[in-house]
RNA sequence: GGGCCGUUAGCUCAGGUGGCAGAGCACCUGAUUUUUAAUCAGGGGGUCGCAGGUUCGAAUCCUGCACGGCCCA
């Protein structure tokens, strides 16, 4: 009988004997770190604490175990004579010997006591099951190794693993704390479509869907940049939105199809009141999180502190090039692009070449934040011209360890020269699949009724929270990567 | 899409040149009242990712496929 069949023969066994092995409710008095915190001040007070069962080690008469739950692992002490089962009078040394399993979640009240070796102790006088575990656990010491399983169970990596389990946690707390600060800087969080039926507000291959009740394709947001907008149309100044966007492109170490973004729009601001913010904000992240001046990431290291570096797009580009790109013939910047060991140069519009250029020149290697600014206006359908140079435009992304982790505007507000905008865009339709399916006419409706200038940020959250807790892929801050079904 | 690497017990991993499939943890039986990777004695557990091929004989060599990882596109 093999351990699955064995554990499930038990349940049976137990409720034959009026032990319910998944009973409803269990009252706790102490979560583990409460308990050690105030161990001296209970005294002999009678505490409850539950969670899972991970260690035991039986001598006869007397077992240690350990329990964990959400806060941590402590032990507990099962001695005969002084331990019952549950709410009846009798002894519990059999029961917890042979009737728990490691795996099972229980419930324990008893009182706190210090070992000999000085670990603070629950001394149990009640012990209930609370579920009972028909799997074994992975190994104690190595735990949970194979990525494969880390992803495809990771409810399991999280059981075993205390890493992942305080990396994930930290995740979410780091979100909240994203919310409270623009919240707190007087923006709204609003809600827009994850079903659109024009995708835009980017470049991205876009996932389909079919709404019967409206007989009409859908697609999933790849940005939700032109709804929040229609929200400073409608005359709130400060919106912001964290959700998942959907791009239907390839998977990386730094590209998902599915990932966390916030857009943040504020009305009278210009991309450099963003900039100020994206610096305040990430500062004050890393100081939440308590990470130091410096951030490792991957093997590199990067001091954080303001004002970050500012380097404008052209410029940096033409220093690599030698040339200055927005003057220069195609073939030139094919060349170029060769040379660089970028793959399918020749079939590139110009703007892509470009753009894969600043990656493989100089965003690949920008290590310490800092902010590209001003970029050819090809590139950017959605930003204001610059004030200075009509090639340009009011933009700027925020490069860490190579990483594009912020992208913004001084937002585009002219409903006539939008409109200009993506018609030239349009006229790319077919030399580019990632081009939007068709104008947006209510959004140009919606500017045409008068947008207040804005400066508006995009930043991607997965990247975020990858160099704010050194986690160098993607899949290992999603919590439950698609993989491919697994067959045999 | 291309290149390289991996897939062996529930978990972590060994298994030169082809020759009876292994260890530790976990599990089962017994002993054990201060352990914490408890200890001691004994025991059970395998479609070696899948499918073909070569061979007297394949976990091992060859081919294809699946899944995963890393790098490139």
């Amino acid at each position: 009988m093999d351990e699955f069949e064995n554990r499930k023969a038990k349940i049976e066994a137990l409720r034959e004997r009026g032990i319910e092995p998944y009973p409803y409710r269990f009252e706790l008095t102490h979560h583990v770190s409460e308990f050690k915190e105030q161990f001296e001040a209970l005294g002999d007070k009678q505490v409850s604490l539950a969670g899972r069962l991970v260690a035991r080690r039986i001598f006869g008469k007397l077992i240690f175990a350990h329990i964990q739950d959400e806060t941590g692992r402590v032990q507990i002490a099962i001695q005969k004579g002084h331990a019952k089962i549950g709410d009846t009078e009798e002894d519990a040394i059999k029961f917890a010997k042979k009737d728990l399993d490691i795996g099972d979640i229980i419930g324990v009240v008893g009182r706190p006591f210090v070992t000999k070796t000085g670990e603070k102790t629950v001394a149990v006088e009640r012990i209930y099951l609370l579920a009972k575990g028909l799997r074994p656990l992975p190994e104690k010491w190595h735990g949970l190794r194979d990525r494969e399983a880390r992803y495809r169970q990771r409810y399991l990596d999280l059981m075993v693993n205390p890493d992942s389990r305080e990396f994930f946690k930290n995740r979410a707390l780091a979100i909240s704390e994203i919310r409270k600060f623009f919240v707190e800087n007087g923006f709204i969080e609003f809600e827009t479509p994850t079903l659109q039926p024009i995708y835009g507000g980017a470049y991205a291959k876009p996932f389909e869907t079919f709404a019967h009740a409206l007989n009409s394709k859908l697609y999933l947001r790849i940005s939700d940049e032109l709804y929040l907008k229609r929200l400073l149309v409608g005359g709130y100044e400060r919106v912001f939105e964290i959700c998942k966007d959907f791009r239907n492109e390839g998977i990386d170490r730094f590209h998902y199809p599915e990932f966390t973004m916030l857009e943040a729009y504020a009305a009278y601001w210009d991309y450099t009141d963003m900039m100020d913010l994206t610096e305040r904000l990430l500062i004050h992240l890393i100081e939440h999180f308590d990470r130091g001046e410096t951030l490792e990431f991957d093997g590199q290291s990067a001091e954080v502190k303001r004002p970050f570096p500012r380097i404008k797009f052209v410029d940096a580009l033409a220093e690599k090039l030698g040339f200055n790109p927005l003057d220069a013939e195609t073939e030139r910047l094919v060349e170029a692009a060769k040379k660089a060991e970028i793959n399918g140069a020749e079939k590139m519009p110009r703007h892509k070449l470009i753009d894969k250029l600043f990656d493989a020149l100089v965003g690949d290697h920008l290590i310490e934040p800092t902010f590209v600014m001003d970029h050819p206006r090809i590139l950017s359908p959605l930003a204001k011209v610059h004030r200075e140079d009509p090639r340009l435009v009011e933009r700027f992304e925020l490069y860490v360890f190579g990483m594009e982790l912020a992208n913004a505007f001084s937002e585009l507000n002219d409903p006539i020269d939008q409109r200009k905008r993506f018609e030239a865009l349009m006229e790319l339709r077919g030399q580019d699949e990632e081009v939007p399916n068709e104008i947006d006419e209510d959004f140009l409706t919606a500017l045409e009724y008068g947008m207040p200038p804005a400066g508006g940020i995009g930043i991607g959250i997965d990247r975020l929270v990858m160099i704010l807790f050194n986690r160098p892929a993607i899949r290992d801050v999603l919590l439950f990567p698609q993989l491919r079904p697994k067959t045999d």
